[in-house]
DNA sequence: TTTCTTAGTGTAATTAATACACTACTACTA
DNA sequence: TAGTAGTAGTGTATTAATTACACTAAGAAA
């Protein structure tokens, strides 16, 4: 039988993700350098076409795991970006995502098919020109996370399991580009009920830091708005 | 050349759009009831594949267009989904949008192939079951357009031209389900800046009311946050 | 035991949100 | 033409949330 979707060209149906991680105090997003052309030697971000058989968000998963080998990320689809020419080889449609992960969860050496040197971390201040309309996506993104920083708690998907107070405020500083009241920082953190003390201490040189964790019997939103930006 | 795309069986991608209106004050979706297998006779959302040279904003508002005559719109991209077997007849892919129009700008009949015994608006609070997954995506839309009224003024779109005050207010209290007090909603309107009077007062029986208009200069998105709902 | 460095804590001032009730204006009708 | 019905329009006091701000505590190292 002829089905209706049958009588249409199709376009390709592409994931893209921008992985944000935060290593040596800055935002870094994750980049891949392209082989092949359009763009090739030109740097991208990570992603591929979706497979018949799985939803948009495996595909993402696949491809991130294939090219970071991180498993658990927080994951969040931002934007389809759909204009008919963002591609030159033809009409390829991207369900655009957006992840978080924990810089010490990452492995050190790439698996799968790209080679060390075509993979890097870029600081999201340092970015350079990117293939497609990629630089949108990035932007798209970082609007979408700073945005979401302001009322969630999504910033703890940055961080591993134990944390101090003090590195969660560092990622919320390194993200928003602003300093933060630390005795405010931790009324709001704690008022939130999103963390728990772990009870164990941070060993180093200095006075010993409470480790918390994230308690997920919460839902990550419960956050309460501090300002809006238009 | 065999390009990188051609490898793979490509999905049909759809948009979908959940068109919200204020009529008989009531909060009202636009279904179609479905003349084809699969689903056929059953409520669906207004929608369609997307043309090899169209940008999926522009298959939108083309099917909305066709759907309900109308043209100026707000229309916001929603989310997309795409789980394998979301659609019996194949891998479907749907960028779902939703939009909201003045009810006062519907045109009466409405154009193109669908026969007007098709075609319903539907109170939000009593949809029937609707075919594919459209459940979900209203509900969807219903969930994103509360939250962006709690701090946009994005009511705005679902009014004429010229407005009161009352009738801004009754919009935000029919979309919110809740009362709203008279002289603080007034007071947050009137600071955001978003409308200006236009000098010229509405006649009826009663006291004539100030009409106001949308001011376009500032954007839509200046409203203080009330609350968040996790 | 002193110094260095980070951890941890409370209160007062300011700002934003809420609760709340009366007068003003017009059309209609008696 | 005075009264009534019905919507428009206005301000202030209370409460809650946000902000600004500075010292003591603990351990490691010299």
């Amino acid at each position: 039988m002829a089905t209706e979707h049958d009588k249409y060209i199709k376009p390709s149906v592409a994931v893209d993700i921008v992985v944000f991680t935060i290593m040596e105090n800055e935002l870094k997003v994750l980049l891949i350098k392209r082989g092949q052309q359009p763009f090739a030697g030109m740097w991208s971000l990570p992603g591929g076409f979706i497979h018949i058989d799985e939803s948009p968000e495996d595909a993402a998963l696949r491809e991130l795991e294939e090219e970071t080998g991180v498993k658990d990320v927080y994951l969040e689809q931002l934007y389809t970006f759909g204009r008919p020419n963002r591609d030159p080889r033809g009409r390829v449609i991207s369900i655009a995502y957006y992840a978080l992960v924990d810089s010490s969860k990452i492995k050190p050496h790439v698996t799968g098919a790209e080679k060390i040197e075509n993979v890097q971390w870029v600081d999201v201040s340092d970015l350079p020109k990117l293939a497609f309309d990629h630089e949108d996506i990035v932007g798209y993104a970082l609007k979408r996370l700073r945005y979401k920083m302001e009322y969630t708690a999504v910033g703890l998907e940055l961080l591993p399991d134990l944390f101090t107070l003090t590195d969660l405020q560092r990622v919320y500083e390194i993200i928003l580009s602003e300093k933060l009241d630390k005795r405010n920082f931790r009324k709001k953190v704690l008022s939130m009920g999103v963390v728990e003390p772990a009870k164990i201490y941070k060993k180093g040189p200095h006075r010993p830091a409470m480790l918390y964790r994230f308690k997920k019997s919460k839902p990550a939103s419960t956050f309460k708005r501090i300002k809006f930006e238009g």
